[in-house]
RNA sequence: GCGCGUGUAGCUCAGCCGGUAGUAGCGCCAGAUUGUGGUUCUGGAUGUCGUGGGUUCGAAUCCCACCACGCGCCCCA
């Protein structure tokens, strides 16, 4: 037998309305919010991602799919999509469009990484940037559209975690000065730390082991280390969030993992989804843009969604069964019936009510079908109905049934 | 990439001090005569016991490898 990738799945109903649902309410928000999507390709040229995400970081080190084409081109599946969105707004020449470019994005994204709950190889992500202005007006909005996203699809008490990695100016002079404390104290530390604190120092500040935390939390914070224009965005971002009445934690040891963020960064865990907490990360990625190596400037701020993480937050509340469930199950008895039951059906489901046209040849059958479908009504015509001109609505919850018109009948769903 | 754990019918699992699997529960299919489901009753189907090797007269049960999933690390969404 062959069976589906490792680390990819099959998204099967009922469990795929909850992803429309999701996703239709998602694009909602997205649209009150004046962001447009965009789609750009699944694959691209790998040196966009290395030099993008940064050629030192895990994702580029050794988790992209990356091969050659024929021509030679060496070629990547999307592990994320701002260096996408980025190379399409410099390739367009965006930034001649009058107004901030507002875009946003559901798709598949693809990391080689040791699949678990709510970490797959091939997964689903929301995401938005807004780019073309370095404003903190624009992160304090950044982050309510991206609160905003999750509570419309359902997620109770998101946890908003901010803080801000600072700029090329300062975020060097910080890395030096926790380099050299970590000198000092490395050696009490666990063995991952002492081998980051020559590495990438900066992670020593999300390390979890215990022992290390006492440690951890005597080391420089980089909100110290800001320099002032640094420090005075912050600064409008944490007045301007507080104004929108948004709670939030200071995180100054939220430390993310691809090299383009500067300034302004946030995440939003929740609980219950076990190692994989993280539901949403985002951030301030001015200089990125440049570091591709366009001369075209576009400081921008974005986030994006774990969707499969998004999903499993709110499938405790969300029932996809609820969401994909059967308005209308119509037994049609005999020939005569089938025909009038097919320009009933027309007629309802332009109502937006759903229906399933029953297969079954006995009304007893028909009925445990409709049972077993979980429909809200049953729906019986037949000879008897047909020469009164009424259509037998049964609801399968109380058991009552009754006799309407046709007018009666559509007029009944619209309460 | 590393460590620990799990892997038996569609699902949840029992069996696991070795003798070729269970009347288990749920589900599925069929029946209890006429155009009415949910309860009940009766009958039925389904497994290369994750895959491949090894030990043994004999393995679902012991050993090894691999695969998949779960948890933790790492990383991140």
């Amino acid at each position: 037998m062959i069976k589906a990738i490792r680390g990819t799945r099959d998204i099967l109903p009922p469990a795929s309305a909850l992803w429309n649902h999701v996703e239709a309410a998602t694009r909602h928000v997205f649209r009150t919010f004046h962001y447009h999507e965009i789609r750009t390709p699944i694959f691209e040229e790998t040196a966009l991602f290395a030099r993008g995400v940064g050629q030192d970081t895990d994702i580029v080190s050794k988790e992209m799919y990356t091969w050659d084409d024929r021509d030679g081109t060496s070629i990547t599946l999307r592990p994320e999509n701002t260096a996408s969105v980025i190379r399409a707004y410099i390739e367009h020449r965006l930034d001649q469009i009058p107004g901030l470019k507002k875009l946003y994005y559901i798709g598949p994204m693809f990391r080689r990484e040791r699949p678990q709950k709510g970490r797959y190889r091939q997964f689903s992500q929301i995401g938005a940037e807004c780019i073309g202005s370095d404003s903190p007006v624009i992160d304090a909005e950044m982050i309510e559209l991206a609160l905003e996203v999750l509570v419309r699809c359902g997620v109770q008490n998101p946890h908003l975690l901010l803080n801000s990695v600072g700029c090329a100016t300062c975020r060097p002079r910080f890395v030096e000065a926790l380099r050299e404390r970590l000198q000092h104290v490395k050696h009490t530390m666990c063995a991952d730390c002492q081998r980051r604190a020559d590495t990438n120092a900066l992670r020593v500040l999300d390390c979890k082991v215990p022992e290390d935390q006492n440690i951890i939390d005597s080391l420089p914070s980089i909100l110290e280390h800001l320099c002032q224009p640094c420090a005075q965005h912050f600064e409008t971002v944490k007045s301007m969030i507080e104004a929108r009445g948004i709670d939030y934690e200071i995180r100054s040891r939220l430390v993310r993992g691809l090299d383009y963020y500067t300034r302004t960064t946030f995440e939003v865990t929740h609980g219950a989804l076990g190692a994989q907490n993280s539901i949403l990360g985002g951030g301030r990625y001015d200089g990125l843009a440049e570091s591709l190596g366009s001369r075209i400037p576009a400081p921008g701020i974005g986030f994006s969604i774990g969707e499969d993480r998004l999903v499993m937050a709110i499938e405790e509340h969300v029932k996809a069964e609820d969401l994909a469930r059967l308005d209308v199950f119509l037994i049609a008895l005999g020939d005569a019936a089938l025909k009038h039951a097919a320009l009933l059906a027309r007629d309802l489901r332009a109502q937006g009510i759903s229906v399933e046209l029953s297969a079954d040849h006995k009304v007893k059958r028909a009925m445990e079908t409709a049972n077993k479908l979980n429909a809200r009504y049953a729906l019986i015509l037949g000879d008897n109905e047909i020469a009164a001109g009424v259509y037998a609505l049964k609801d399968m919850a109380s058991g009552e049934q009754q006799n309407l018109s046709k007018s009666a009948l559509l007029s009944a769903f619209n309460a």
